[in-house]
RNA sequence: GGCCCGUUCGUCUAUCGGUUAGGACACCUGGUUUUCAACCAGGUAAGAGGGGUUCGACUCCCCUACGGGCUGCCA
């Protein structure tokens, strides 16, 4: 497989959501299974909405998820480029400048669509004069360019719907530079793909018309598109638009929320895809078994709760030197740290959980005994041998209370562990035993 | 309105015309367990609707319905 270069091209003008993680994780995957280049790119070229906060944010969101990147690029720092190129293709006949104001092109749009026909640019600026347009410019009329597609089926190979083919007059020249000099996203785009040698570019379907314009503006600047494929769009759990629930989405949320990054990066990687979604051990695990092409076409439907029993498996997992430090955090003696976290792992959901388990632990817990239980968690009480217990004083003084009681199994065992812990479900409790620090009665 | 894409178990999906329509997750049952989890075994469950083409259609074609996207001097 030759080399890759991708990019994740994020505009900073809000927080990276799951839709965005997604796009940047597949791209992130394609080049490091070719040991190729993944370029971040800012595409900042709308200064009004685009802020340093925001690129400080997803700077943050990619390195907590482990998605390095090689390469970091600033279109805001590459206009000189795009002006350069605009002139080219102004040299070749495929830019042409147009006068109409915003309000005039609203009301072209509006008139087609009440005739209902489609609102396509008809292009009226292309037909004027060299004295027209001198003509519009001493009326004081700001110029903005626009692209003049080839009005041919524009055609590809996409990575994920196949072959696509779309009809270029029924899209509008492209407006790619505005009045007051600004330079759009799909110009400075194509410009950078091709400066760039972007090879491949997995992006959301809601660019699958940007792609066939982009593709003509790459050929024009005389540069080979890359190989394009555009993933669907992620729904909520009901099919519903993923914007109406974007709040609770945004990375840093998850993040907040306790999500594992390898939860969230398992679950992107294989979502809407046909093979399985699995927790992966490493990124490496995940970029094995990567394949663009196995996803399929249709919306996809993400529901962010299913993230957490796939943080809570993770965590199960993971091996005490890796959490040595946040377990050391919450005061637990050093002594019994290892053992605590081996025993607390199983019976969290994210990583916050931990402090109750200590603090039961630590502080002993409010017991629960039920009025049938009371005289019988007394007698048993007194049973209980002195501190300092280990793991046999479990089964040593439940022998001993079903001994004196004549109670077994259930009803044994689940009060003792009632009056002991507070609650229903837990460690086992042979395990519990050596940790507990205090009862209370 | 126009253009593009889509619709198979609850969910993500497999099937390149002939299958008992397969898998994964979830769920249910059983086993194991003091509880929960984990684990093992088993199970329920699907081709939007209607027309064609064909010996035979989930698969190809058309229509309808529904869903998503685009249709910006945003990205």
């Amino acid at each position: 497989m030759r080399p890759t270069v991708t990019r994740f091209a994020p505009s900073p003008t809000g927080y990276i959501h799951v839709g965005n993680l997604r796009t940047a994780l597949m791209n992130y995957l394609i080049a490091r299974k070719t040991g190729g280049t993944f370029i971040l790119r800012l595409d900042d070229t709308d200064q009004e909405r685009s802020k340093q906060e925001y690129i400080d944010g997803l700077k943050q969101d990619l390195e907590w998820l482990g998605l390095h990147w090689d390469r970091i690029e600033q279109q805001s720092k590459r206009f000189d480029r795009y002006y350069e190129a605009a002139e080219e293709l102004k040299a070749k006949g495929r830019f042409y400048e147009c006068f109409e104001t915003p309000v005039e092109l609203d009301l072209k749009r509006k008139k087609l669509l009440n005739m209902g026909r489609p609102p396509v640019y008809d292009r009226a600026s292309f037909r004027l004069s060299a004295e027209e347009r001198e003509a519009m410019r001493a009326e004081g009329r700001q110029g903005y360019w626009r692209f003049l597609l080839d009005q041919n089926r524009i055609e590809w190979q996409d990575g994920i719907l196949g072959p696509i083919s779309i009809d270029a007059a029924s899209v509008s020249d492209p407006v790619l530079i505005r009045a007051d000099g600004q330079i759009l996203y799909t110009f400075a785009s194509s410009v950078d793909d091709i400066d760039m040698g972007v090879t491949n570019i997995v992006r959301g379907a809601d660019h699958v018309t940007n792609t066939a314009t982009q593709i003509q503006i790459m050929q024009a600047m005389g540069g080979t598109p890359p190989a394009f494929a555009h993933h669907s769009l992620l729904t909520g759990p009901q099919g519903e638009e993923l914007s109406k629930r974007l709040g609770v989405l945004a990375l840093r949320d998850l993040r907040e929320r306790g999500v594992e990054p390898m939860a969230l990066l398992s679950l992107m990687a294989r979502l809407g895809s046909s093979k399985p979604v699995e927790i992966a051990g490493s990124m490496q695990e995940l970029i094995d078994g990567f394949d663009v092409e196995s996803f399929g076409a249709a919306p996809t439907k993400l529901d962010s709760e299913d993230l957490f029993p796939m943080t809570r498996a993770i965590l199960a997992q993971r091996p005490y030197a890796a959490v040595k430090d946040q377990v050391a955090a919450l005061g637990v003696p050093e002594a019994i740290a290892e053992s605590f976290w081996n025993v607390a792992r199983e019976n969290i959901t994210v990583m916050a959980d931990l402090r109750q388990w200590w603090e039961l632990f630590r502080d002993g817990a409010e017991p629960l005994v039920d009025e049938e239980d009371r005289d019988f968690v007394a007698q048993a009480m007194g049973l209980l041998p002195p501190q300092p217990w280990t793991h046999e004083t479990w089964g040593q003084w439940t022998a001993a209370v079903k001994e004196a009681t004549g109670r077994k199994g259930k009803g044994l065992f689940r009060p003792l562990r009632r009056a002991l812990t507070g609650r229903d479900a837990g460690p086992e409790m042979a395990d519990v035993m050596p940790l507990l620090q205090k009862v209370r009665k």
